[in-house]
Formats: C-alpha cells, sequence, structure tokens
DNA sequence: TGGTTATTTAACCTTTAGGTAAAATATGCA
DNA sequence: TGCATATTTTACCTAAAGGTTAAATAACCA
C-alpha cells in the first residue's frame, strides 16, 4: 500500500480517470452516464474500475440510489497535491517561459473571490 | 506512449521520486549524491531508473562534468499539472474543510514576490 | 597501461495496471 | 414472480513498474 500523495498523483496518471475527475466538477452522475464518453475505446467494466481507483484515492464518492450509484468528485486530496506543488511554486516563477505568466495572472489576483471556472478547453482532458 | 499530463503525474506519484525532486529544488547534484538518502533502502541501479523516468518526464535534465552526471530540477512539466489543478481551484476553495484555508492564504497575497520557500518538512517528502 | 570512481546496461524477477468477456448482483416495476 | 436496467465481480491476459545482481562504459589519474 502506497502512501497517500503517491496514491492521488497516481490516479491522476491517466487520461481516462482525469476526464471523468472533469465530468464531475460539473455535478454528479451515474456510472452510465460517465462512462458513456469512453464506450467507444472501452468496456463498462474497464470503466468501473477506473472509478475504483479514483474511490481508492479518495477523489470520488460513490452514493446509493436505487440501483445508480451516483458518483460525486472530492477534492480533498487534491488539496494534498496542490500543497505538494506549492513547494516548486517560486522555481515555477522563477522560469516564466511558456506557462508562467499565465499561472502567475491567474492565480495571483483573481485568488480568493471564488471566481466561476473560465471555462477552458477543460473537456478536452483526453488526448491533449 | 502515454500523453504528457499523465507521464508527468505519473512521475510524481512515486516517493522516491518526489524525495529527487525536492533535493534538487537545493541546486544540482550527481547521481551519487542523489542516491545517497536511499542506498539503505534501494540500489545505485534502482536510483537510475527513477532518474530515467524523471528524466523522460522532462522534470530533470542531465548533464555531462567528467565522469558526472549532474542533474538539475526541470520545472516546465509540474507548470502544466499547476494549470490542470487550476481548474479544480474554485472546487478545492469551495470545500473548506483541512487544507481549504491554507492554501486560500498561501496562495493568493503572496504570489508574484518570488518569495522564498517557507521551507516546512518538505525534506520529508518520503513517508509523508 | 592499469586502477579508481561514477554511472549505466542487461537480464532477470515479482507485482501491479489496465483491459476484456462472461457471469453474478442489485433494484425497480409489471 | 420474473423481466429490465445498472453495476460489479470473476477469471483471465499482456504489458509495464519497480526492484535486484552482475557486468559494461566513461572518464580521470598515476
Amino acid at each position: 500500500m502506497q502512501d497517500t500523495l503517491s496514491q492521488t498523483f497516481s490516479a491522476l496518471a491517466d487520461p481516462t480517470r482525469r476526464a471523468i475527475l472533469s465530468r464531475l466538477r460539473r455535478g454528479e452522475a451515474s456510472v452510465t452516464q460517465l462512462a458513456e464518453p469512453f464506450l467507444g475505446q472501452m468496456t463498462l467494466p474497464g470503466v468501473t474500475k477506473h472509478l475504483k481507483v479514483l474511490e481508492k484515492a479518495g477523489l470520488v464518492t460513490k452514493g446509493r440510489e436505487a440501483q445508480w450509484r451516483p458518483c460525486t468528485l472530492n477534492v480533498e486530496p487534491l488539496k494534498d497535491a496542490a500543497a505538494w506543488m506549492e513547494e516548486y511554486r517560486a522555481h515555477m516563477e522563477a522560469s516564466l517561459d511558456r506557462l508562467g505568466e499565465y499561472l502567475k495572472t491567474v492565480t495571483s489576483p483573481s485568488a480568493p473571490e471564488l471566481s466561476p471556472p473560465t471555462n477552458n478547453e477543460s473537456t478536452n482532458d483526453r488526448n491533449p
């Protein structure tokens, strides 16, 4: 059994799983609903497995409602990951090549306001 | 071959590799120097392998200096990972349980100043 | 040339990850 | 009860991850 941070990063290291998380940002969804975008490339049990990984990592919570298992996003583990990244913030800002400036503007002035997600191309979580 | 984000997260999903990155924040180091803290638990070729993973992920650059291969940190891929996490920022701030408040204070007022790393327990990257 | 230090490669092993197909469960409804 | 829908479990496969030991390279130095 690995430590929590490793489990979190490991859960994030798969495009299908990231896409599932991204979908869940828009709200609760059943397994079938979550699976739908992938059924061309993967079977349902495949998606179930990914969901289990996310669940074990604490990133997704599965409820029960009749025969459905409504899944919800749980960002708690992401906070630890973000905190880990914080340590590298100075280095990231120091190397202002591609994304540096972008991140600086995005994260500093508009921080505390809970602003609505500027909705980038972020449904594009697969095949980036 | 996986996509870049997956490769980055996957590289971060190991405590030894995170510890190596953490060490490199303090500056360049040779393979032997990097390996030293782990030699009780792992052999040198083991560390070499981890370094190769980090190198392939673009997080570490290996130079050549006589028989040494000085390794340096490269945060470029971390920026993409951080950008991915940005999308979850609103959710993280909305759920202000454990780390929420901490992150809010850390990332918003002191953002653009390039402040020196507050040096937490962060050498403790292994066994957290 | 030969020895010493630094690092990598090769060959191997075991465990885990990501998939599948087919069968089993769970739940609502006629 | 029995069918329909939603989801999971089982058993299996292949490939990759993370290690190891032993041998090979690289580069300096006497």
